[in-house]
DNA sequence: GCTTGACATATCCGCGCTTTGTGTAAAGAT
DNA sequence: ATCTTTACACAAAGCGCGGATATGTCAAGC
């Protein structure tokens, strides 16, 4: 029982969040996170509003939950680069940033959140009331490098982890210029910290 | 004409906005932005609400304004900072950012500016909308990093200076751990660039 | 050049009323 | 068992309505 249930109820709850959440990403393309109920959601991933609560608590937790699931999204995408540049360090951070920037500038539902500047939008989330997914991001930036790089010490990683996760939250919140110049300048930047924190652990 | 006025006409237009300023200041320490009026802050500074509108145009751009002299205030003490460690690069950085981090976070404005979520307060100035910020609050770190290290190449001090700039701004906006323990991690990670980029200009 | 007074326009405020959404609870369904 | 249905209390949000207040722009006056 302290292990958390039968695998079978696991695999129904994950499928449920995924349906949900669906749901909630296909409201969020037509009108900002303040004009859609949690009775919209619900309905839309053909599930009762009280299922909705059972899961998440309540509208905000789920507000969280959401952008966290979305980030989650972009996360694997930069693990999937970082992975493919495992042994030239700065690459693996100049790709993964720069898919980011590109990726979350042209995606449609991150120009909404982040046009959904009043009180009840989603983007304090990850500005004003950022803290929960800066520290979620960093941790699993965190790993995702020290999966690449094994035998960098951790602090460093953990440091270059959430500067990045930091930089790539004002650089999508702020654009200044194109994602390539901009990654490249902060590539540019970290590469000498990188170098010596991962990349001395080139086998 | 082409070169602005006179000496004299510009000391006052300068000693208006700094009159105005402080006006502001005082306001913002007792209610939020979105609770003042212009006219109040005409009237507190012993001015008429007409030299306020044709000095700043509008409410919103007075806003902008009033951040960026803020801002100036927090610059100068940085560049203090940085002008007292001229031949070492990372104690430079080290101190300026914890001074910043440490006075941000203790500063009763700043802390009213960041309370005052909504759609009407200022913090939109420095997150959502803040470009206009980034970009002068990069200018100005990039000129007194290059006032200390003349030699360092400007592309390196340009990068630098927006990093920190933005690095800085999420830090204030939503603050992770101590003062200290940021300054240090974000010393250490940028240390290795420093060294590069203006280390080799020590004579 | 700053101030004063005036002005059109927008926004906000209080008020009462209605509608809608949130969050919780228990009964019912499969 | 777990999700759904139905129900409910309560908080918000919407609305129409003045009236007040704020914004932004004039022109006159000193």
């Amino acid at each position: 029982m302290q292990n958390g249930r039968t695998p079978y109820q696991e695999a129904t709850r994950e499928l449920l969040r995924q349906t949900v959440f669906d749901a909630a990403r296909e409201q969020l393309g037509q009108r900002p996170w303040s004009e859609i109920t949690m009775a919209d959601v619900a309905s839309g991933a053909g599930v009762s509003r009280q299922t909705l609560y059972n899961e998440f608590g309540n509208r905000n937790e789920f507000g969280f939950a959401f952008v966290i699931h979305e980030a989650e999204r972009f996360m694997d995408d930069v693990e999937a680069a970082v992975l493919e540049h495992r042994n030239e360090p700065r690459a693996a951070v100049t790709a993964a940033l720069e898919h980011f920037l590109r990726t979350a500038g042209e995606d449609q539902l991150i120009r909404i959140l982040l046009s959904d500047d009043g009180t009840g939008g989603m983007l304090p989330f990850v500005t004003t009331q950022g803290l929960p997914v800066v520290q979620w991001a960093t941790t699993r930036l965190t790993a995702v490098i020290e999966e690449g790089w094994p035998e960098a010490p951790e602090a460093d990683v953990k440091t270059l982890a959430e500067s990045l996760v930091r930089l790539g939250i004002s650089y999508v919140t702020t654009p200044g210029e194109s994602a390539e110049d901009t990654a490249k300048a902060v590539a540019e930047l970290l590469g000498p910290f990188i170098d010596k924190a991962l990349g001395s652990a080139v086998d």
